[in-house]
DNA sequence: TTTATTGAAAATGTATACAAAATAAGTCCG
DNA sequence: CGGACTTATTTTGTATACATTTTCAATAAA
């Protein structure tokens, strides 16, 4: 692995974790120090992250880790909503029970609860990831892909107090269901479902605490 | 302007003028020796178009120029379709004549043939932008920009072998026409045809061409 | 007090140099 | 003659050094 991948990952967890501060700005110096490297790679960490959302411009100098806006998320979800359909829609016929079966071992994984809030975020995009790659449509996936690493930078928020997970869960399960008995548009419907309710429940959620929503 | 934003906007003139042939590895001292800068923008270049599908990695060194797939379209303009109109929906009442008359006038200066095919292409999306931006969805609207830059690719193919510039301009007089009544309903479905059959022409003619289907 | 201005300090952008990795050609063995 | 291994060469990745731009505080003017 490259020293700007891990770079990416390790500034995604500091992010995450609120290890970096949000609102000051990041100085390249600063972050090759922290992280031991020299400033080439983090220029090219810092490009990938602002091309990503999670981080964006202070000033014409440096760099911050940006506040969580409600639009934002309500954007992210809604986006993820109309894509993930179309792309489930896709790969319907082409879902076997090899592809469920795949895709149940991972919800099942969500289970242990030995799990960090990270690890729970990435088994749940999984899910959904192992059904929407049977639908062989790169382009399509790719951007659903980018989307949903974006709406990880809300995960700590709906996977902490909101308690999301169960529900997401046992969602998933009714989805495999559905998919296992060829019912395709019960399956969809779901599916919008499933991602517009946590959409709607993450953005309540941060219209209440006022100190993100500037 | 940084040369590495010049540097970007050159590679993505070059590879639509097909300066750049499809297919053959492109090498970073290369591109430094042709555009006489060093190494490290060119690699900062790279990385933005190969984020962007402009370029995409041959092997495990080298980028190269990807070939024009039809799925790829079909994939971009489903996307369009869904975001744009989703767009249009929260524009909705913040079009107020004067954001109509901004997007007539750029409208207008479509009929000029003096402009170059990327001109064209520009000003057909500024049309669109325009719009959008009413909407006041940053993120949102930022997907469909990124979109949108991504279809220029073929661009070069849809405005050349098929007339599909004057078919655009009328339909974006009628849309702004739907506006101005205050139709948000058929604006919208006009739209929704408006960016439809653009694809379906488009990926229809990418079929025929072999060349490019891979 | 507030607002411009200016200049030193700090930060980013770019070039060059070196290290690590990947490719490709050559060599040896079957 | 074909295929795996080895080594030379090419290519990319990273560090350091320098150039340019931006920031910010000190100073002066209104």
């Amino acid at each position: 692995m490259s020293q700007v991948e891990a770079l990416v990952e390790r500034l995604k967890s500091d992010i995450l974790s609120g290890e970096l501060t949000r609102g000051t700005p990041l100085r390249q110096q600063e972050l090759s120090e922290r992280y031991a490297v020299s400033r080439i790679p983090v220029r090219d960490a810092i490009a990938t992250l602002r091309s990503q959302g999670w981080l964006v411009a202070h000033g014409k100098a440096g760099v911050m880790v940006p506040n969580l806006h409600w639009q934002e998320a309500e954007d992210l979800y809604q986006m993820r909503a109309l894509l993930e359909c179309k792309l489930l829609e896709y790969a319907g016929d082409s879902i076997n029970y090899e592809t469920i079966g795949r895709a149940r071992d991972v919800n099942a994984r969500l289970y242990s609860s030995s799990l960090s809030l990270l690890e729970k975020g990435r088994l749940n995009w999984e899910v959904h990831a192992v059904l929407y790659q049977a639908a062989q449509r790169p382009t399509l996936y790719n951007t659903v892909a980018v989307l949903n690493e974006q709406v990880r930078r809300y995960m700590g928020f709906q996977f902490g107090p909101l308690d999301y997970l169960n529900v997401s869960q046992q969602e998933h399960e009714q989805l495999l269901s559905l998919l296992e008995r060829h019912d395709l548009a019960d399956a969809v419907a779901l599916l919008r479902r499933h991602i517009e309710v946590a959409g709607r429940q993450l953005v309540a959620y941060l219209k209440t605490t006022d100190e993100f929503s500037r």
